[in-house]
DNA sequence: TTTCATTTCTTTGCCCACAAATCATTAGTA
DNA sequence: TACTAATGATTTGTGGGCAAAGAAATGAAA
């Protein structure tokens, strides 16, 4: 007979199912948090890249991102719009897009530097644990990723 | 001066990018597993959740995969239309709908069954760590989710 | 220089994912 | 019995996310 025990399938043992639903549910943590700065998630990644560092080229930031150039196309046109940074192309090589921040856009990183603490308090984990999962996260990355 | 040591906005530092790209990264390992049964990831979840018990309404598989009606609506229909279930309006209340598996969709439990062992093998990660991550991940679900 | 392959980004098409609004049914209440 | 509130699913609108195809620029090789 199989118990919940040993099925392969029981969607408690499945890394997949409480790697995808633990992201979903952060990233809805993130909602209200990112709200009044103007920003989705994903947004709020791409300019945590370009915090780091500007201009960079979109394969720059896919690469570090791990999103592919059809994602980020859209998305980059959206951050133009509301005025966070510019899309140029690249005197050295047409091909390439710069993308740089605008001043609004290195502006909002005052205001973003309050966003993990806020996550951090709602999550209401023990920091020591939330690094521990980071990190094994980070293995996990490399060994899907590779 | 701000090294990447201790700037708290550093990609490398927010359990909120390690997560996302996970999860991307490792559902995109199933995409290739998957595509013989003619499932998508969020496809698979829920015929797990129906293997593990058959029927259920919508709402019940929502509350076990942590999605919304307005995500599963679409996605049975397309099942349905695969001929792996049935959509039929609960005998008892009317506003329900049972979702139940058909004989064939009973049936590709079997090919299932090989999956979590391709992934596992695709990871090649220890399964001792593997099972470590997934509980930290339950977890992590639980703060995010109450 | 001409040609062909490669690189980089964009477009298209399909599938999630969710908030908000909507619809139908049921439950609760006067 | 009527009226109202609550429940369960669907629809609509917006924004990811990626594969595949396309367009433009560059690089390499004949």
């Amino acid at each position: 007979m199989i118990s919940v025990q040993d099925d392969p399938l029981a969607l408690e043992h499945q890394v997949c199912f409480a790697l995808a639903a633990a992201s979903r549910s952060v990233i809805g943590l993130y909602r209200p948090v990112l709200e009044p700065l103007g920003l989705t998630h994903p947004q709020y990644l791409v300019m945590l890249a370009l915090w780091g560092r500007s201009p960079r080229t979109v394969r720059d930031i896919g690469q570090t991102l791990r999103l592919e150039p059809a994602t980020l196309s859209p998305l980059l046109k959206r951050l133009e719009s509301a005025g966070l940074l510019t899309r140029r192309r690249n005197a050295d090589d047409e091909r390439a897009l710069d993308v740089a921040l605008t001043t609004e856009g290195r502006a909002l990183r005052q205001q973003a530097e309050l966003v993990p603490g806020q996550i951090v308090s709602r999550l209401g984990m023990d920091e020591t644990e939330l690094e521990r999962i980071r990190d094994g996260l980070t293995l996990l990355l490399a060994a899907s990723d590779g």
